[in-house]
RNA sequence: GGGUCCGUAGCUCAGUCAGGCUAGAGCAUCGGACUUUUAAUCCGAGGGUCGCGGGUUCAAUUCCCGUCGGACCCGCCA
């Protein structure tokens, strides 16, 4: 139990040292500590696929950080087959698809040369917008190139000692009778539906047949071609039950951080690596899965998952690599509703960082460590002007459509957030940009008719008419408002929350004087008729 | 069958690289201030057996074992 801090205070900075003292304690090289992440290619990138990313990549900055060289590696599986249509591309004829290689379907929007590069280029859009730097590698490339040529000999002539750590780990048989390899079928060209039989060293052959394979319940048939595919001409992959292993070894993996839907797999692959290829296995660090809050209505409408470019149209990259960074254990539920948290919480840890917060001294080590991994270690210089997400929302909401960054600026002035004449700047735009997404994506405008008592009829039309003698001065409106209450024996309290619910669909708003000016004193008047007219 | 995570204020959760003074935040509630209304803002208050039972320790929300409840993963592929 030592008192000392570790480098950020943060748990990517423990676990560098873990590393750290492994390799040390193994007596590897120490020239580059490579981390690994998979870059899934079967579908959609799911958010929780960035967390894998921004963990890895955390891990590789704690790394450096303690005077060691580390690059994060991104391989991307793209030989993986497709085993089912993703939600959303039903109507795009895949079906044919199933079983094939995902870098040998083509890209159903037509922009990529595959499929899988369509899917896993929307990934590396998301890495590349939140600053992750990663070296790449394609499965197809790996195999066509032999990169992992002889770690595939290794496991291919030893398939019995393979088969058997599979069956002692999880009670899997199959491995004990078929080779860890998925020929493509050089007739059908799928690559899920064939058994590898027999391996021939001497030609670097796979000997299989094209039989069919059920994959959740579902069968993808097989064309009955039996065949010998060329294990140097990438005409095939291991399957994961040791394809982790032989990369590990081959691409020198001393990191990798995985998901406990795979933990077993890992198991296996770490037997594998150390007793078949004689290679040390990488460090691992094992993380709960990202899961969609149930019950909540999120974009469901287009039928999309939740993807971190859904998350790019509210919130900034910073906010969701604090979501990826905060905390490594514990499942994580995730909604699009919890991004104004995120981006608020960033806020609070930037001001922690600029020791604007006073939280104690440990509490402030690891929030401002926490904060530089989610600008993964460049933060800002200086602090930037923080205005709460929902009550900018509430502005842009507010904000007639013409003059949004002249009303939206007029009033961060007036709650004190901006210094008289002081001007957005480009931070500020982008955040009312996230807002106004937000608005216009899940803040839809109440349309319900007003129900107005005698009185209020009274006061309302009474305030038509002055709105139409009145000056363009946004005292003398306010006060009309106020007088129009009084006037006709109206508490002014309630007539200002018929008025913002007639005007704007909520029971509360901003000052309505000025507000009656930015929307057009016309339009207001018009929107009071049309209410008088509906009671 | 194997495994993991969660269970802290009415609600959502922090507090898990490292056990330590009166266990925190936001929202909600209530009270007050201010604004000729609302909203906003500011101040304050109430509210917790930290699921339950053991153990380790000078000290446990935190570590260990067990137990109850909730969720999930694997057991075909990846």
């Amino acid at each position: 139990m030592s008192e000392e801090i570790i480098g950020h205070g943060t748990w990517y900075d423990m676990m560098a040292k873990k590393i750290i003292e492994r390799e040390q304690s193994l007596s590897r090289s120490m020239d580059n500590l490579r981390t690994e992440m998979g870059l899934g290619a079967s579908g959609f990138p799911h958010i929780g696929s960035l967390g894998d990313a921004a963990r890895s990549y955390a891990v590789t900055l704690a790394l450096k950080n303690q005077g060691v060289n580390s690059e994060l590696i991104a391989y991307c599986d793209d030989k993986d087959g497709l085993r089912k249509v993703p939600a959303g591309l039903t109507d795009k004829g895949l079906e044919k698809y199933l079983g094939y290689p995902v870098s040998s379907i083509p890209d159903p929007f037509g922009c990529h040369e595959s499929f899988g590069k369509h899917m896993s280029s929307l990934l590396l859009e998301a890495l590349d917008k939140c600053g992750i730097q990663y070296k790449y590698y394609s499965a197809k490339d790996v195999y066509e190139k032999g990169l992992i040529l002889n770690e595939m000999r290794m496991l291919l002539s030893n398939s019995q000692q393979v088969g058997q750590i599979v069956k002692e780990q999880v009670g899997q048989e199959t491995y004990t009778e078929v080779l860890p390899f998925f020929a493509v079928c050089e007739n059908c060209g799928r690559i899920y539906t064939t058994r590898a039989y027999s391996f021939e060293p001497k030609t670097d052959k796979v000997h299989y047949k094209c039989e069919g394979l059920e994959i959740r319940g579902r069968l993808i048939k097989g064309c009955g071609h039996e065949g010998d595919a060329d294990i140097k001409k990438g005409e095939g992959k291991l399957t994961w039950k040791s394809e982790f292993a032989a990369r590990w070894k081959a691409l020198d993996i001393r990191f990798e951080a995985y998901g406990k839907d795979i933990a077993d797999s890992v198991k296996i692959n770490d037997r594998i690596c150390q007793e078949v290829l004689c290679f040390e296995p990488p460090s691992h660090a094992k993380y709960e899965m990202f899961l969609d809050k149930g019950g909540k209505k999120i974009s469901k409408s287009a039928g999309n998952v939740f993807t971190p470019q859904v998350w790019f149209n509210y919130g900034s990259p910073q906010s969701l690599l604090l979501l990826m960074l905060k905390r490594f254990v514990g499942t994580r539920a995730l909604a699009v509703s919890d991004i104004p948290v995120y981006m608020n919480e960033l806020d609070y840890l930037e001001d922690v960082y600029f020791d604007k917060k006073n939280v104690g001294e440990k509490e402030a080590i690891r929030l401002k460590g926490l904060f530089k991994y989610c600008y993964l270690m460049a933060p800002p210089t200086k602090p930037s002007i923080h205005v709460p997400y929902n009550l900018l929302a509430f502005i842009v909401k507010l904000a007639p459509k013409d003059c949004l960054t002249t009303y939206v600026t007029e009033m961060l002035q007036s709650y004190g957030y901006l210094k008289k004449d002081q001007e957005l700047d480009e931070d500020l735009l982008q955040r009312i940009n996230y807002a106004a997404n937000w608005i216009r994506d899940f803040e839809e405008i109440k349309e319900t008719t007003v129900e107005l008592t005698v009185e209020e009829k009274k006061a309302v039309s009474d305030l038509v008419n002055k709105l139409q003698t009145v000056a363009d001065d946004p005292e003398k409106i306010q006060n009309s408002i106020f007088n129009a209450a009084k006037d006709n024996g109206v508490k002014p309290g309630a007539l200002f929350r018929k008025l913002y619910q007639v005007l704007m669909g909520a029971s509360q708003g901003p000052r309505l004087g000025p507000y009656v000016l930015a929307m057009g004193k016309q339009n207001v008047v018009d929107a009071l008729q049309r209410s008088l007219k509906n009671n």
